[in-house]
DNA sequence: CATGAATGAGTTTTCATTCAT
DNA sequence: TATGAATGAAAACTCATTCAT
């Protein structure tokens, strides 16, 4: 560490080029890569353009650094995150009248468990390991407080809801799914219990909390 | 940060004298100290030897490295949550006749949240930051598989237990209790639910899944 | 002083450009020189790197460490001897007919001088202080093995030669010259014998010895 | 190397009681045989206060440090030495008239062999890997040189000795008699030619060398 | 006299980052 | 733009030696 850490988070360049960006993609999947291979303390800027194919001038030309590199990762992650869960929650929301408990509970239960489920030994590393900022732990904070908004106004219109505080009730069902989804589908030896059956039950237990 | 990765966990020398099982109460103190202060990758042999008003070859004289030290206040943790699961669980289970789902629950939401309010920034520190080998993350399952054997038999005998299959039940339990009061004692900005609200929530929800 | 017995003696990276070639070879010089003017045990890879007005981080690019350099030491001068002693009884060997004893041994002399007397102080810390592996110990062995094969061969052909053995007297001569060439030339204090005049009482010692 | 590095090669403490004689001797003992075990480099004070059954302290009471324990082995050696061979010359010396060339070099070569093969694995590891002092390598030159000026006065006697200088000779034949004979016997893999057999060659090269 | 815990200067080694080519 | 050799601050770790008990 030459120099102090300075935490620059945000890409270098904007890469204008097609040729650029395609340099962004493939040095972003190399640090997915090497990352789920070393670990974060493992990974160094030079495993990770060797990975890439490229030199690591070339890297440090788009990336201010590892750190920066990573977050672009979870960056990456968490939007895609929000995106998928605000478009659940919407789609069942949309059809008004019709708005039903265990659909919704079901809905989300899926969409998360997809999110975590494409990459979880990445997803281990990257939310586990990496040593986050207070940064982005206030922007994955915020994700979850909206959706656990979505899902506070969803539940006022759901007959048979039964809390004490939507709002509280809302954030913890999130916070539950998010933290047993990551729990089960990360750890490889939970092989036992097959996503169909975890899905059930998060559901079953969504419905009992939430419907008295 | 070189962090070669071989995994030298055990310690070093027994310490026989008197003076020298003080050194290592100190060693310890001291890396929690540190730890807390300046995370997990910010924390060097030097600041904890400083930390601990030791030289740091002292320090080598007990403990291989940093990642051993880490090790010994996480076995250290993990053994005390054992026993003061087991002895919560086993209490309850002793009023034979009288055993009640409420009660359990309480009193095993009680426990975990006791646990981790005690020191929650090392708790945070140690169970998201330090990147754990597997043998740690067996030895954690281990604790969980333990408590949710306990809290399977004891759900055998209590009346009004409704649920498809009582071992997969009492895993998802804990570890929805050990993963939400995880997030919401950790989590310092989370002050808004006083700790009695969040062990409210935790029972309903545990009474709510289990009770049918 | 660590030293911990790592043997890691290949090199790092293998220099693809000019400017890398160049610094291995300033590199392995200021190893001669810290060599020379400190000993094996005094010399550090820092001291290297200063005398050689590089980095240290530059040094580890491309050894793995003090033993890898001095092991390249020894190897180019074991490579070095091999060429030259096997050319001097190659060319001895040449003029079949002629082969007498006495040019062949004063050739052998003169090599094996000059091959000592070129940097007899670096000589002295590389063969006499410098803890060498079973692998170069082999390695040198190896190498007088040839030689001494090489002077079997010769001594079958060439008339008066009177040994009860041809190959355990060719291995003693081989060793003997070596022995006290590097005895006489590395021992500063030994300024009394010229050389001139040691070779000539190593090349009677040789022919006394096989000439029955 | 805590201080700079201060050659304190004398004994501290004269030991006067025979307990602590005892332990002088169990001291060196052990440095013996944890330099045969790991070499100069890999030995450390504390290796050897182990391997004695000692504490450091202990160890320090009576050396002023490792380099004067290796000291200490070394002129025990040199020592035993100079007393056998002084012998050997003296008493082949003493039957005056009929002092005769083979006779002697005979006596020579199997007290040289003797003192080699007692230990040598620690004569190994004492004469090559120990970086000796300038002090150290006087004391050898020096034992040397007195073997050979007894040596040059017993060849004066001895009729049929013809050679250019007496001295010259005598301290070459008394080197390559060291030389070859640590060579030999040091070396494991040269387990092809018994002793019997060396001390026939080596006889047979110094009566060729000296008598014409 | 013996003990062994403690010391800390000195080394090795890594790796994020720069910059001449 | 790309390259990769070079940098050097910072971290890990050792071991000869001391000294309080």
């Amino acid at each position: 560490m030459p120099t102090a850490a300075k935490p620059k988070l945000g890409p270098r360049r904007r890469p204008s080029q097609a040729r650029a960006r395609g340099t962004v993609e493939v040095l972003l999947t190399a640090t997915a890569r090497v990352l789920v291979r070393r670990g974060w303390a493992g990974t160094t800027t030079n495993h990770i353009a060797e990975a890439a194919g490229v030199s690591v001038g070339t890297l440090y030309e788009y990336f201010p650094g590892k750190d920066a590199m990573v977050h672009a990762l979870v960056e990456r992650h968490l939007a895609r995150a929000e995106v998928e869960l605000g478009a659940v929650i919407a789609e069942q929301a949309s059809n008004l009248g019709a708005l039903r408990l265990e659909p919704l509970a079901r809905a989300m239960v899926d969409a998360m468990i997809g999110l975590h489920a494409e990459a979880p030994r990445l997803h281990r590393v990257l939310f586990e390991e990496v040593p986050h900022g207070p940064a982005v732990r206030r922007r994955v904070r915020a994700l979850e407080e909206r959706s656990a908004s979505a899902l506070a106004a969803a539940l006022a219109v759901i007959p048979g809801v039964v809390v004490r505080d939507r709002v509280v009730a809302a954030r913890l069902v999130v916070d539950m799914l998010e933290a047993l989804t990551h729990r089960w589908v990360t750890d490889a030896t939970q092989a036992t219990l097959p996503p169909r059956r975890l899905a059930d039950e998060l559901v079953r237990m969504i419905v009992a909390y939430l419907g008295g």
